[in-house]
DNA sequence: GCCAACGTTGGC
DNA sequence: GCCAACGTTGGC
């Protein structure tokens, strides 16, 4: 079992549309190193769900449905998406603020590399991030 | 809206 | 194959 985290701007694509959707396809990503990291996605996985810009915080936990395939919105073959399903709402949301204060969660990419916008989390950080939102 | 970080592109 | 220029992301 692997844990990731995905960031999403609410404005192209929230967490409540995500709720709404029931299951969607992780499209959009155009970077190699993200890309890599949705490749190393396994059914089942469990993936945090990150606002980024606007809220700035995780709000819910999602898990990976079905591994990756070929972003059927590009013919480029590079790249990928998989699909994701809510799994639950965080009561609260853990804003960066608190991952950025957290001595736990220095060394998260989330913080390190901003601009990843997959990456995969060990189990303590992400069972961290939980337990903050709980 | 600005700017830093960083990945990608293209000229040499 | 190096590196400058450029574009994009995302925090502030």
């Amino acid at each position: 079992m692997n844990y990731f985290l995905v960031k999403s701007e609410p404005f192209k694509y929230s967490w409540q549309q995500f709720l709404k959707d029931k299951q969607t396809f992780w499209d959009g990503v155009r970077n190699y190193q993200a890309r890599n990291n949705l490749k190393d996605m396994k059914k089942g996985d469990l993936v945090l769900f990150y606002h980024s810009n606007e809220g700035k915080e995780v709000v819910g936990i999602a898990k990976v449905v079905k591994e990756s395939y070929q972003d059927p919105t590009t013919t480029d073959e590079r790249w990928v998406v998989v699909d994701l399903a809510p799994v639950e709402t965080l009561k609260k949301p853990v804003t960066l603020e608190t991952i950025k204060e957290d001595e736990q969660l220095q060394e998260i990419a989330l913080v390190r590399q901003g601009r990843l916008s997959v990456m995969p989390l060990k189990r303590e950080e992400f069972d961290r991030i939980v337990a903050l939102g709980s």
